[in-house]
DNA sequence: CACGGCATTTACGTAAAAGTCAATTTGCGC
DNA sequence: GCGCAAATTGACTTTTACGTAAATGCCGTG
Protein backbone atom coordinates (compact mmCIF):
# COMPACT_ATOMS: atom_id res chain seq x y z
CA UNK A 1 0.00 0.00 0.00
CA UNK A 2 1.17 3.39 -0.83
CA UNK A 3 1.99 5.95 1.37
CA UNK A 4 1.03 9.14 -0.56
CA UNK A 5 -0.74 9.44 -3.84
CA UNK A 6 -0.31 13.03 -5.88
CA UNK A 7 -3.71 14.95 -7.30
CA UNK A 8 -2.58 13.69 -11.05
CA UNK A 9 -2.46 10.24 -10.22
CA UNK A 10 -5.84 10.36 -8.17
CA UNK A 11 -7.41 12.15 -11.31
CA UNK A 12 -5.88 9.87 -13.57
CA UNK A 13 -7.38 6.69 -12.12
CA UNK A 14 -10.84 7.92 -11.02
CA UNK A 15 -11.07 10.15 -14.39
CA UNK A 16 -11.82 13.05 -12.57
CA UNK A 17 -10.38 16.67 -13.06
CA UNK A 18 -8.14 18.29 -10.06
CA UNK A 19 -10.96 20.90 -9.68
CA UNK A 20 -13.34 18.36 -8.97
CA UNK A 21 -10.92 17.43 -6.31
CA UNK A 22 -10.29 20.97 -4.97
CA UNK A 23 -13.49 21.01 -5.07
CA UNK A 24 -14.27 18.04 -2.74
CA UNK A 25 -11.56 19.52 -0.11
CA UNK A 26 -13.60 22.83 -0.27
CA UNK A 27 -16.59 20.91 0.82
CA UNK A 28 -14.99 19.32 3.78
CA UNK A 29 -15.30 15.89 2.19
CA UNK A 30 -11.71 15.06 1.69
CA UNK A 31 -8.31 16.47 3.30
CA UNK A 32 -5.33 15.64 2.07
CA UNK A 33 -2.26 16.34 4.18
CA UNK A 34 0.37 19.32 2.98
CA UNK A 35 3.93 19.01 1.95
CA UNK A 36 4.42 22.86 1.83
CA UNK A 37 1.44 24.02 -0.42
CA UNK A 38 0.99 20.57 -2.63
CA UNK A 39 -1.37 17.98 -1.81
CA UNK A 40 -0.82 14.18 -0.39
CA UNK A 41 -3.21 12.12 -0.31
CA UNK A 42 -3.25 9.31 1.95
CA UNK A 43 -4.58 5.45 0.47
CA UNK A 44 -7.66 6.68 2.91
CA UNK A 45 -8.03 9.88 1.17
CA UNK A 46 -8.16 7.86 -1.80
CA UNK A 47 -10.89 4.94 -0.33
CA UNK A 48 -13.23 8.81 0.54
CA UNK A 49 -12.91 9.46 -3.20
CA UNK A 50 -14.58 6.06 -4.23
CA UNK A 51 -17.40 6.40 -2.06
CA UNK A 52 -18.17 10.19 -3.10
CA UNK A 53 -18.16 8.88 -6.51
CA UNK A 54 -20.42 5.70 -5.61
CA UNK A 55 -22.76 8.52 -4.31
CA UNK A 56 -22.56 10.56 -6.87
CA UNK A 57 -23.73 7.79 -9.48
CA UNK A 58 -26.30 6.83 -6.98
CA UNK A 59 -27.59 10.58 -7.68
CA UNK A 60 -26.42 11.71 -3.97
CA UNK A 61 -26.05 15.49 -4.07
CA UNK A 62 -22.82 16.92 -2.11
CA UNK A 63 -24.89 17.82 0.84
CA UNK A 64 -25.85 14.00 1.27
CA UNK A 65 -22.49 12.29 0.40
CA UNK A 66 -21.08 14.74 3.39
CA UNK A 67 -23.71 13.06 5.45
CA UNK A 68 -23.06 9.39 4.30
CA UNK A 69 -19.81 9.72 4.95
CA UNK A 70 -20.40 10.80 8.40
CA UNK A 71 -21.95 8.10 9.05
CA UNK A 72 -19.16 5.91 8.17
CA UNK A 73 -16.90 7.68 10.67
CA UNK A 74 -15.85 6.43 14.48
CA UNK A 75 -19.37 6.29 16.38
CA UNK A 76 -20.18 9.34 18.70
CA UNK A 77 -19.46 8.83 22.58
CA UNK A 78 -22.54 10.35 23.73
CA UNK A 79 -25.70 8.21 24.02
CA UNK A 80 -27.92 10.40 22.69
CA UNK A 81 -25.62 10.96 19.58
CA UNK A 82 -25.42 7.92 19.15
CA UNK A 83 -28.92 6.74 18.79
CA UNK A 84 -29.58 9.60 16.72
CA UNK A 85 -26.89 8.61 14.02
CA UNK A 86 -28.63 4.81 14.51
CA UNK A 87 -31.89 6.74 13.43
CA UNK A 88 -29.97 8.87 10.45
CA UNK A 89 -28.21 5.38 9.42
CA UNK A 90 -32.05 3.94 9.02
CA UNK A 91 -33.37 6.36 6.98
CA UNK A 92 -30.67 6.47 4.60
CA UNK A 93 -30.72 2.60 4.05
CA UNK A 94 -34.88 3.02 3.37
CA UNK A 95 -33.51 5.57 0.69
CA UNK A 96 -31.13 3.08 -0.91
CA UNK A 97 -33.98 0.48 -0.45
CA UNK A 98 -36.48 3.08 -2.19
CA UNK A 99 -33.58 3.29 -4.81
CA UNK A 100 -33.00 -0.15 -5.19
CA UNK A 101 -36.99 -0.78 -5.80
CA UNK A 102 -36.79 2.12 -8.68
CA UNK A 103 -33.79 0.26 -10.14
CA UNK A 104 -35.20 -2.95 -10.41
CA UNK A 105 -38.67 -1.42 -11.74
CA UNK A 106 -36.11 0.08 -14.56
CA UNK A 107 -34.35 -2.80 -15.24
CA UNK A 108 -37.65 -4.76 -15.52
CA UNK A 109 -38.83 -2.28 -18.27
CA UNK A 110 -35.83 -2.20 -20.06
CA UNK A 111 -35.68 -5.68 -20.30
CA UNK A 112 -39.34 -5.53 -22.04
CA UNK A 113 -38.52 -2.87 -24.37
CA UNK A 114 -35.53 -4.93 -25.72
CA UNK A 115 -37.34 -7.93 -25.52
CA UNK A 116 -40.18 -5.97 -27.62
CA UNK A 117 -37.18 -4.92 -30.09
CA UNK A 118 -36.26 -8.60 -30.50
CA UNK A 119 -39.51 -9.71 -31.30
CA UNK A 120 -39.92 -6.76 -34.04
CA UNK A 121 -36.60 -7.55 -35.61
CA UNK A 122 -37.53 -11.59 -35.87
CA UNK A 123 -41.01 -10.00 -37.36
CA UNK A 124 -39.16 -8.54 -39.79
CA UNK A 125 -37.01 -11.89 -40.71
CA UNK A 126 -33.93 -10.93 -38.84
CA UNK A 127 -31.94 -14.02 -38.08
CA UNK A 128 -30.85 -12.92 -34.64
CA UNK B 1 -59.24 4.06 -14.76
CA UNK B 2 -60.03 7.93 -14.75
CA UNK B 3 -59.63 9.39 -18.30
CA UNK B 4 -58.20 12.70 -17.48
CA UNK B 5 -56.30 14.22 -14.37
CA UNK B 6 -55.75 17.84 -13.36
CA UNK B 7 -52.16 19.17 -13.39
CA UNK B 8 -52.69 19.93 -9.38
CA UNK B 9 -54.35 16.51 -8.90
CA UNK B 10 -51.05 15.23 -10.10
CA UNK B 11 -48.84 17.65 -8.18
CA UNK B 12 -50.69 16.45 -5.03
CA UNK B 13 -50.19 12.86 -5.74
CA UNK B 14 -46.50 13.45 -6.89
CA UNK B 15 -45.30 16.12 -4.68
CA UNK B 16 -43.92 18.35 -7.14
CA UNK B 17 -44.88 21.54 -7.99
CA UNK B 18 -46.86 22.64 -11.46
CA UNK B 19 -43.84 24.18 -13.05
CA UNK B 20 -42.13 21.03 -12.51
CA UNK B 21 -44.64 19.70 -14.79
CA UNK B 22 -44.92 22.45 -17.49
CA UNK B 23 -40.89 21.74 -17.65
CA UNK B 24 -41.22 18.32 -18.38
CA UNK B 25 -43.15 19.08 -21.21
CA UNK B 26 -41.35 21.66 -22.04
CA UNK B 27 -38.49 19.16 -22.22
CA UNK B 28 -40.50 17.11 -24.39
CA UNK B 29 -40.63 14.21 -21.21
CA UNK B 30 -44.71 14.52 -21.14
CA UNK B 31 -47.37 16.27 -24.17
CA UNK B 32 -50.98 16.57 -21.78
CA UNK B 33 -53.58 17.08 -24.15
CA UNK B 34 -55.59 19.97 -24.01
CA UNK B 35 -58.66 21.72 -23.69
CA UNK B 36 -58.51 25.41 -24.35
CA UNK B 37 -54.93 25.93 -22.65
CA UNK B 38 -55.69 23.98 -19.93
CA UNK B 39 -53.71 20.60 -19.55
CA UNK B 40 -55.28 17.29 -19.34
CA UNK B 41 -53.43 14.30 -17.94
CA UNK B 42 -54.12 11.06 -19.33
CA UNK B 43 -52.87 7.68 -17.28
CA UNK B 44 -50.12 7.65 -19.83
CA UNK B 45 -48.57 10.93 -18.84
CA UNK B 46 -49.26 9.90 -15.25
CA UNK B 47 -47.18 6.44 -15.62
CA UNK B 48 -44.42 8.42 -17.56
CA UNK B 49 -44.52 11.00 -14.67
CA UNK B 50 -43.91 8.16 -12.46
CA UNK B 51 -40.99 6.92 -14.93
CA UNK B 52 -39.62 10.38 -15.20
CA UNK B 53 -39.42 10.37 -10.88
CA UNK B 54 -38.09 7.02 -10.95
CA UNK B 55 -35.01 8.10 -12.85
CA UNK B 56 -34.69 11.18 -11.10
CA UNK B 57 -34.43 9.25 -7.43
CA UNK B 58 -31.78 7.43 -9.62
CA UNK B 59 -29.75 10.10 -10.70
CA UNK B 60 -30.65 10.56 -14.06
CA UNK B 61 -30.10 13.61 -16.02
CA UNK B 62 -33.10 14.91 -17.93
CA UNK B 63 -31.36 13.86 -21.02
CA UNK B 64 -31.02 10.56 -19.72
CA UNK B 65 -34.50 10.44 -19.05
CA UNK B 66 -35.59 11.42 -22.23
CA UNK B 67 -33.27 8.59 -23.84
CA UNK B 68 -34.59 5.72 -21.72
CA UNK B 69 -38.13 6.81 -22.29
CA UNK B 70 -37.64 6.81 -25.69
CA UNK B 71 -36.35 3.18 -25.15
CA UNK B 72 -40.51 2.43 -23.63
CA UNK B 73 -41.62 3.25 -26.85
CA UNK B 74 -43.02 1.64 -29.91
CA UNK B 75 -40.12 -0.17 -31.55
CA UNK B 76 -38.97 1.20 -35.11
CA UNK B 77 -39.55 -0.34 -37.87
CA UNK B 78 -36.08 0.04 -39.68
CA UNK B 79 -34.08 -3.00 -39.04
CA UNK B 80 -30.49 -0.52 -38.68
CA UNK B 81 -32.46 1.54 -35.73
CA UNK B 82 -33.66 -1.33 -34.36
CA UNK B 83 -30.16 -3.18 -33.78
CA UNK B 84 -28.93 0.26 -32.87
CA UNK B 85 -31.47 0.76 -30.15
CA UNK B 86 -30.73 -2.99 -28.88
CA UNK B 87 -27.28 -2.02 -28.07
CA UNK B 88 -28.49 1.30 -26.07
CA UNK B 89 -30.74 -0.14 -24.03
CA UNK B 90 -27.83 -2.83 -23.08
CA UNK B 91 -25.87 -0.07 -22.49
CA UNK B 92 -27.89 1.69 -20.31
CA UNK B 93 -28.76 -1.74 -18.38
CA UNK B 94 -25.13 -2.38 -17.58
CA UNK B 95 -25.21 1.20 -16.07
CA UNK B 96 -28.17 0.51 -14.07
CA UNK B 97 -26.08 -2.90 -12.89
CA UNK B 98 -23.23 -0.73 -11.66
CA UNK B 99 -25.35 1.28 -9.66
CA UNK B 100 -26.98 -1.38 -8.36
CA UNK B 101 -23.38 -2.64 -7.57
CA UNK B 102 -22.72 1.05 -5.95
CA UNK B 103 -26.08 0.48 -3.99
CA UNK B 104 -25.10 -3.14 -2.51
CA UNK B 105 -21.52 -1.69 -0.96
CA UNK B 106 -23.22 1.43 -0.11
CA UNK B 107 -25.83 -0.57 1.81
CA UNK B 108 -23.24 -2.92 3.09
CA UNK B 109 -20.96 -0.36 4.75
CA UNK B 110 -24.16 1.37 6.26
CA UNK B 111 -25.29 -2.27 7.78
CA UNK B 112 -21.48 -1.93 9.65
CA UNK B 113 -21.72 1.68 10.50
CA UNK B 114 -24.89 0.68 12.28
CA UNK B 115 -23.66 -2.28 13.91
CA UNK B 116 -20.09 -0.38 15.21
CA UNK B 117 -22.81 2.33 16.68
CA UNK B 118 -24.73 -0.55 18.25
CA UNK B 119 -22.00 -2.09 19.67
CA UNK B 120 -21.19 0.97 21.27
CA UNK B 121 -24.07 1.27 22.68
CA UNK B 122 -23.89 -1.89 24.44
CA UNK B 123 -19.78 -1.10 25.56
CA UNK B 124 -21.88 1.80 27.10
CA UNK B 125 -24.50 0.07 29.04
CA UNK B 126 -27.28 0.88 27.16
CA UNK B 127 -30.02 -1.88 26.57
CA UNK B 128 -31.21 -2.01 23.60
C1' DC C 1 19.87 29.47 -13.23
C1' DA C 2 16.60 29.25 -16.56
C1' DC C 3 13.10 26.31 -18.04
C1' DG C 4 9.32 23.08 -18.42
C1' DG C 5 5.86 21.10 -16.04
C1' DC C 6 2.83 20.35 -12.39
C1' DA C 7 0.27 22.67 -8.38
C1' DT C 8 -2.10 26.27 -6.21
C1' DT C 9 -5.17 30.25 -5.47
C1' DT C 10 -8.60 33.49 -6.80
C1' DA C 11 -12.23 34.75 -9.40
C1' DC C 12 -15.63 34.49 -12.62
C1' DG C 13 -18.58 31.48 -15.81
C1' DT C 14 -22.13 28.06 -16.85
C1' DA C 15 -25.57 24.28 -17.60
C1' DA C 16 -29.29 21.78 -15.44
C1' DA C 17 -33.38 21.81 -12.92
C1' DA C 18 -36.26 23.87 -11.09
C1' DG C 19 -38.35 28.10 -7.81
C1' DT C 20 -40.56 32.55 -7.72
C1' DC C 21 -43.17 36.37 -9.21
C1' DA C 22 -46.26 39.03 -11.91
C1' DA C 23 -49.57 39.56 -15.20
C1' DT C 24 -53.27 37.56 -17.55
C1' DT C 25 -56.98 34.08 -18.60
C1' DT C 26 -60.26 30.50 -17.72
C1' DG C 27 -63.87 28.02 -16.28
C1' DC C 28 -67.14 26.25 -12.63
C1' DG C 29 -70.40 27.17 -9.10
C1' DC C 30 -74.04 29.76 -8.04
C1' DG D 1 -73.65 36.21 -16.52
C1' DC D 2 -70.39 37.08 -12.56
C1' DG D 3 -66.92 36.29 -9.25
C1' DC D 4 -63.00 34.21 -7.84
C1' DA D 5 -60.03 30.34 -7.26
C1' DA D 6 -57.27 27.84 -10.36
C1' DA D 7 -54.44 27.69 -14.50
C1' DT D 8 -51.33 29.64 -17.84
C1' DT D 9 -47.36 32.13 -19.67
C1' DG D 10 -43.04 34.54 -19.51
C1' DA D 11 -39.34 36.50 -17.30
C1' DC D 12 -36.19 36.41 -13.86
C1' DT D 13 -33.66 34.12 -9.91
C1' DT D 14 -31.46 30.38 -7.41
C1' DT D 15 -28.73 26.27 -6.33
C1' DT D 16 -25.51 22.67 -7.40
C1' DA D 17 -21.33 21.02 -9.19
C1' DC D 18 -18.09 21.87 -11.21
C1' DG D 19 -15.23 24.34 -15.73
C1' DT D 20 -12.00 27.77 -17.16
C1' DA D 21 -8.64 31.41 -17.05
C1' DA D 22 -5.03 34.16 -15.06
C1' DA D 23 -1.37 34.81 -12.11
C1' DT D 24 1.93 32.74 -9.39
C1' DG D 25 4.66 29.02 -6.61
C1' DC D 26 7.70 25.02 -6.42
C1' DC D 27 11.14 21.83 -8.15
C1' DG D 28 14.02 18.61 -10.64
C1' DT D 29 17.01 18.74 -14.91
C1' DG D 30 20.36 20.06 -18.19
Amino acid sequence: MREYYTITELTREFGISTRTLRFYEDEGLIAPVRRGRTRLFRPSDRHLIRQILRGKRLGFSIAEIREIIQMYREPPGEVGQLKLMIRRIEEKREELRQKRRDLEETLAELDDAEENCVERLVELGVTT
